[in-house]
Parts: structure tokens; C-alpha cells; sequence
DNA sequence: ACCTGAACACCGTTCAAGT
DNA sequence: ACCTGAACACCGTTCAAGT
């Protein structure tokens, strides 16, 4: 009954919970992609059994969209306000689009159920921005939809190259030198503005096409007056 | 050596080729979902084995992506011209978006991998029907991807619902009706502009809501000039 | 060259049995 | 209530063997 008669063990003694089943499940997913996450590295991980995380956890599935959950609450929580509505809306949308950057894994998961509790915040926001920028009320459903598929929709996109880079291990220079180099090849006669876009492509910054994206929408956005 | 002296049997008589192959794959995809297509499934349909497969094919990724090429060459080259460029580009978008919402497992392929050599053709559509409308040339590549961007990404996450519907077999009315009550029950102090939403996310269309989004952008480039 | 199909190395999930 | 882990029903892919 002494307590520390016997060196504590380096195991894990603090009882599963969800929580810390979802937390390893970033972390696989994080350090190793998708494929990374399996229930038998999750068993290995927290040192238990298959059965465990059934009992906290309905199946994968329920286990990937917590953990995306998780991401997307956090980035929407830390994102910066300002004065400027048209700003603070730039920098919404560009953390959202930096988040799914960051974890790809999440991107696949908004492509499997684009609406989540999770994105309330983000569309709810989105309107009150919109509502700062006198759109009128008539405008304001369409505008802020099309305003977040949008930016789910490029963020999403953009995850899927990053996912697609990461698993072939090539690097993004070296990719668009690749793609440039077909876009070159392909016939001008017949595809005059994809030749013409050689160059712009091997120099272009996706984030910032996504941000110039946004100013176009922006820009439409305040015609509807 | 007669001919017809034996019954010809129902079997399939002619050899295996990459083609069939990649047609049969698209038959399971479409009246089954990304599910139902397993190799398992392709030899017993095409009364084969599995090396056969593997023979015309480098792997499940490459038959994949091959039929969702398929199909969006197939739309790209059904698409209708109008003398009016507005009108042309809106009928190639909804085309897509349409093509995408036919045969939702094409929207999951495009999301696996967003630049696909098919798609060259609508890019380089969009670029000329934005010259058309006189957007110019330093704005041009940016509005091009963006658009591209836009047509693709929502009709990914468009997909993705009508996967979702036919997987839980809710029609889109109860579902729709579903979400609205979720809507319906945050707290109007937190969310007032989710909450004065509840009426429209119950009576609004996707695809109108699609192309309302596109005349907000075709809006925004036309400050661009 | 083209095909066969048993075998392999994985999955996610279940469930009788334990504490 | 919570956990264990062998077992099950699947996958995609390989490969020695056939024609």
C-alpha cells in the first residue's frame, strides 16, 4: 500500500478516454498521413486492445471526423479579428486554408462530409463579415455559401496536392517543373492559353491564387448592392 | 470447322483489353458506388482472374483514374457552345458540376488528384472565354485558376453529399429538413446569421446556389478589367 | 503474350472471455 | 464498466504455373 514501493512503470496509467484516443489519432495522422492511421498502430500506440477503442470510439470513421472536429475548432478559436471586415475575412479564410495545409488528412475528411458542426463558426462568421460589408440581407445566403464552398473547395484541393507530394516524395519545385514541362509540350495550335500559362504556372504560389481568388469573389460579392 | 455447329456460348468470346476493363470498372462505380468496385467483383464480371487484370492495368489507382477520365472527356466534348461567352462557360461549368453529381465517385477521384490531363481542355476553355470577355492578360491565369478552382471544388463537395445521401439512403428533402432543425437549434444569441438562415439552407438548391456563385465571380472580373 | 487462381500481407470489426 | 486479443470477413496485390 506504501506508495513508489515499485519504480512506476513508463506505461500509461491514467484509463482510456476518447479524448486522448482522438489525440493519438492526430498524431498518427499528422506524422504519417492517412495510411498511417490504423487500429492496430492506435492499439500499439495506447498500449490496449482493439476492443478499448471500440468502447469509446463508434468506428474509424467517427475517429477521423472527431479528429478533423478537433483541427478545425482550434484553428477557428485562434483566428485573428480586425478592425477591417474585409481583412478579417482574408485572414479567416487564409487560416482555414493554412489548417488543411498543415493536415492534408483533414481536407480528405471535409471531401467525405463537407458539413460539419465545426464549420457553424466558420459560415457564421462569414455572414456577420458579409453583413459588415452591406450585403444586402436578400444576397447574404448565396453570397456567404458560395463564399464558404469556395474556400472549403481550394482548401481541399490544395490538401490533396500536398497529399499527393508528400506520398511520391517529390517536391513542390520539382512538381511544377513536371507540369509546366506537359503544359509545354501540348500542342499550341490547339491549346493556346494553357501554352501561354507555362511560365506562370512553374512561378505561381497556390496560396496566393487562392487569396487572389478571394478578392475576385470579394470584388463580385459587392456588386450586389 | 463448320461455323455455328455448337451453340455459341454467352461467354464473353473476344480478349481482355485495358478499355473493357476501364469500362466494366466505370458500370461498377456507377451502379454501385466507389464500394462496389473491387477486383473481386471485375474478374467475376468480366470472368477472369486477377493477373489478367493486373496485366492491362498497374493498379486499383490507375483504373480509377482512368475512368473518371473517361467520363470527363466524355462530358468536356458533349459540351454545348452558345454565341454568348457568359452563357457558354456557365453551361461548360454546370456541364461538369452536373457530370460530377452523375457519377459521385469521379468527384472523390478529382479530390484524390486534382489535375488530371483531362481537365487541360477546360482549362483552356476558361482561359477563352474569359479573353472573350475581355479579361486581361495579367489577370487572366489568376481568374482562370480560380474559376477552374471553384467549378472543381464545389463539385467535389457536391459529390460528396450525394455519396453521403446514397450511402444512408435519406433522401435530400430529409436530410435538408435535418440539418435546417440542427440550424435551427443553436442559439440565436451565438449564431443569429446561422439561425436566419434556417428557411433558405431548407429551400435552397446546390446547383442554383452553384450558379448564383458563378455570376458572383463572373461579377468580380469584371472589375478586373 | 496472355491468363489462372491460390496465397500473402494487410485492413476494420466483432465478441467470448477476462478483470 | 472497461478491457483483451484471437478470429472473421474482407481488401489489393503477387507470382509460380499454365496455355
Amino acid at each position: 500500500m506504501g506508495k513508489n514501493t515499485a519504480p512506476r512503470s513508463p506505461r500509461r496509467t491514467d484509463s482510456l478516454s476518447r479524448e486522448l484516443i482522438i489525440r493519438s489519432a492526430t498524431e498518427l495522422l499528422d506524422s504519417g498521413g492517412e495510411s498511417a492511421l490504423t487500429l492496430r498502430a492506435l492499439t500499439v500506440r495506447l498500449s490496449t486492445g482493439y476492443g478499448a477503442i471500440y468502447h469509446h470510439v463508434a468506428d474509424k470513421g467517427d475517429l477521423l471526423a472527431a479528429a478533423a472536429d478537433d483541427v478545425i475548432t482550434r484553428v477557428l478559436a485562434g483566428a485573428a479579428l480586425d478592425d477591417d471586415p474585409r481583412e478579417t475575412l482574408r485572414r479567416l479564410a487564409v487560416g482555414l486554408f493554412d489548417a488543411v495545409d498543415a493536415h492534408p488528412w483533414v481536407g480528405a475528411e471535409l471531401s467525405r462530409q463537407p458539413w460539419r458542426p465545426a464549420l457553424l463558426d466558420f459560415y457564421e462568421s462569414i455572414a456577420r463579415l458579409l453583413n459588415a460589408l452591406d450585403v444586402p440581407e436578400r444576397a447574404r445566403f448565396d453570397a456567404a455559401g458560395t463564399l464558404t464552398n469556395y474556400v472549403l473547395g481550394v482548401a481541399v484541393q490544395n490538401a490533396a496536392n500536398a497529399r499527393y507530394l508528400a506520398d511520391t516524395e517529390t517536391d513542390r519545385a520539382s512538381f511544377l517543373d513536371n507540369a509546366a514541362a506537359q503544359w509545354a509540350q501540348v500542342d499550341p495550335a490547339r491549346y493556346p492559353f494553357v501554352h501561354a500559362s507555362v511560365t506562370q504556372l512553374r512561378e505561381h504560389d497556390d496560396r496566393e491564387q487562392f487569396l487572389a481568388g478571394l478578392d475576385i469573389f470579394l470584388a463580385g460579392i459587392a456588386t450586389l448592392t
